[in-house]
DNA sequence: GATGGCATGTAATACGTTACATGATTAC
DNA sequence: GTAATCATGTAACGTATTACATGCCATC
């Protein structure tokens, strides 16, 4: 593992309880999932990992009625190092736009090709920021019961502010785009 | 191939001129880098994965005095292809922020160190968008001049409003982060 | 009887980064 | 002399996605 950062997303949720892969892929999905997404076949291969280098330890659970569940725990050691690494400031992000590669060659297709792209980019950055703004409502509610919720917010604080100026950015290209189609009719 | 996408960002600069890859190395750092980077490690094999699917051409050009280039056409087949890609909409942008990752866990660590990421962000935030100012400025004078021009204003425009989100909210972080440390001085 | 949730994982492949390896020319 | 720019690429490794494979239980 040379920097796995799905590593600490998950060390960081099994520093609040012990979970299973399984649970741990719901945890991601209703928490962090709209900033840092992992799907199963990253999950449990980097809980073996996990527990080989001893930051996590396994208890098998066997039951005749359900699915043996293996329900992992974070160890002393990685919780430190869990801390270490939150402490380490972030040296560079890294982000990847396909509306923008697609948007950059815009002139190789038409304009109304363009305009439903930014549009449905729109739409989606639109459901996205009601979820968003739903999150912030249930956070503010709950805000003093626990230290961590304080942090959430900040999070979702994050996702409201870039998700608004994703609607505001996809008005004025529009806006940009359309008045070329009156200008020069070329489409 | 899967849907390798840093391909249709090569053959969209093809798209434009003739190039080796090491000159779409330096396109690529000069423009579209803040929201598409990509590496000599993958230029390579993709230009060479492109020649074989019959996308782009190769037309190798020696020198005695300089090292040997190796230029690359786009071909019309690599030109559809772009076209078709283009035209088609995202389905679903994945971005993956590592300080959201970090603050999501911020409990566990002190408020100064998180505060510390914080600014961190904002002050790397703040050079990038200095550099699309200036980008925007450039842009602006020559609008007229090249229809490409308007789109990657829009790209431009894009990431001011992003970058400017982030300042924005890195300020409100550190207040509410801040107000934390006076209330309860746990630091 | 079919769908969906719970629960595990592996295998294949693709995508991306970093280090390594080479060597000439030009500018300071 | 030294650093930067031009110019090529491979090898090793790590990260991530997708498909495959299994099977029970509960609900509609």
């Amino acid at each position: 593992m040379r920097d796995n950062k799905t590593k600490y997303a998950i060390l960081g949720l099994l520093s609040h309880q012990p979970l299973t892969g399984y649970d741990i892929k719901k945890r991601i999905e209703a928490t962090i999932s709209y900033f840092w997404d992992a799907g199963f076949g990253q999950i449990y291969p980097t809980l073996q990992k996990l527990e080989t280098s001893g930051l996590v330890c396994k208890k098998v659970e066997m039951d005749e009625n359900r699915p043996t569940r293996k329900v992992y725990t974070i160890t002393k050691k990685g919780e430190n190092e869990l801390k270490k690494w939150l402490g380490r400031p972030v040296e560079k992000e890294v982000l990847r736009y396909e509306i923008l590669l697609k948007l950059y060659f815009g002139s190789r297709i038409s304009v109304s090709e363009n305009l439903r792209n930014i549009k449905e980019f729109k739409d989606r950055g639109k459901r996205t920021l009601e979820i968003l703004n739903g999150y912030e409502q249930d956070l503010k509610r709950v805000l003093s019961e626990n230290d961590d919720h304080l942090y959430y917010l900040l999070t979702v604080r994050f996702g409201q502010y870039v998700h608004q100026a994703y609607q505001a950015w996809a008005e004025e290209a529009a806006k940009l785009l359309e008045s070329k189609i009156i200008e020069g009719h070329n489409d």
